[in-house]
DNA sequence: TTCAGTTGTCTAGATTAATAGACAACTACC
DNA sequence: GGTAGTTGTCTATTAATCTAGACAACTGAA
């Protein structure tokens, strides 16, 4: 932080606003990590450039999301927090993945419904257009913290109940395991990064204007026969992907 | 686009800018591609439950962009566009994976010096902190579109003169032939996202509050050995990142 | 030429965001 | 108990954003 860096006016974001996300990245950023909390209200008003009353609207939105609370009297806490690195590999698992970054790793099925598959998932997956898909939407928590949504494809003619076992089981690697597939790796991965939408920002509990990292992924079989893909969409403020080749 | 997505109020973000964000992404997405040209602005103010006069701000906005020009009683016309996939793999290089998506790529060469080495950088080229290090800043550009920003190190006890051959040859590849290394290797890949800082929005030319891509890279030659770490930032309007595993 | 369709400009008013200052209320520490 | 330091609340004012309506200016086609 510091006031090197003023606000912008006239940007079409408001100045609480601006505040606001640049006081989160800053936390993230293990800025105020020594003291727990951030500096008084007045004091981040002269470093940003704007009144009181400006850095009161935008404590009061972090505040909103959980991330800070404030004590009369005492001072602006930080309470919620976590930067997570997602490796992306040939071997990449969700909850394998953040492994000891976090104590509780849990995954939540929202939707399922068998479909024939849209051109595009046909095309990724390798099968005839039409065939039909199992198609499967989830939300990923880290420390009950929403952090991801995906929406996942499988060939329906070759996983016919992976929904069954993923409803039952709740994590697809044992769920592909028990349809008869032991291993799969990761072929491919696309990252874009965009705006999250309205119903992202209902899942994860995303602030209006939060930016989501999307990850399309392809995953096949040992004999490079695709067997899922999906699109995920990392809330950014709270994982970052680390790709290893 | 269309009506089901209403902007929101009181969100921190003014009307007009959610509105030239959500155009914005629809050109990306080739909603207007047979017309060409935006539907009429009274149009576009019904779908998105505003005034006329606000998506008149959202298109001067995009205007001043360059995205779209608006020509008194004929229309409001797309003049630039382009969504890039950049492939991320072992053998990842800027203007050869961009390849027959554009006519013309280029980097310009922004700044060099010699520092010693910040810890971090150290760690990750693994040498001694404090060794000295070549530091490289470019921007790359697409069709004389600028797509990118990117700070490099290499680990200047090894690569002495590489700054020297980048000036006069201008591609990383052909310049470390030149010092001596055909070939090298991606090892890692770390890709977050976070809004464009003001030098970032200055050098590629984004609105407030448009947001990049930020890889950051390992590179090493065929022993292992570190040979350049760097950190690019991409436009994520105009790039999406595919890694290859 | 006419006219429907579109963008450009102007004025006015309502709503929201930001500034300014004063003081109450609370906490922690002496 | 007192006091320095902090957040909470209130009022008032100014600036920016959004709405509303009217009409001018221009384009392309009938």
């Amino acid at each position: 932080m510091a006031q090197q860096k003023p606000v912008e006016r006239h940007s079409g974001v408001s100045l609480w606003r601006q505040i606001a996300d640049r006081i989160r990245v800053s936390i993230a950023d293990g800025e105020f990590r020594e003291t727990g909390r951030l500096p008084p209200a007045f004091e981040l008003a002269t470093r940003f450039g704007v009144n009181r009353h400006t850095v009161r609207a935008a404590l009061a939105f972090l505040a909103e999301e959980g991330l800070v609370e404030s004590i009369q009297g005492h001072g602006t806490l930080i309470v919620g927090n976590r930067q997570l690195t997602l490796p992306i590999g040939r071997r990449t698992r969700f909850s394998a993945g953040v492994g000891d970054q976090a104590s509780s790793v849990t995954t939540r099925l929202l939707h399922s419904a068998e479909l024939p598959a849209p051109a595009e998932i046909a095309a990724l997956l390798r099968i005839a257009p039409e065939r039909p898909v199992i198609e499967v939407e989830e939300a990923g928590y880290v420390d009950d913290r929403p952090v991801s949504c995906s929406q996942h494809f499988f060939p329906a003619d070759r996983f016919p109940d992976i929904a069954h076992h993923l409803i039952a089981i709740g994590s697809i690697t044992r769920a592909f395991a028990a349809c008869g597939l032991p291993d799969y790796l990761r072929a491919s991965t696309e990252v874009s990064a965009r705006h999250a939408d309205a119903r992202e920002r209902e899942l994860m509990k995303l602030s209006p204007g939060a930016i989501v990292l999307e990850a399309r992924a392809v995953n096949t079989d040992l004999d490079d026969q695709p067997v899922q893909c999906s699109r995920t969409r990392f809330s950014a403020d709270r994982v970052s992907l680390r790709m290893t080749t």
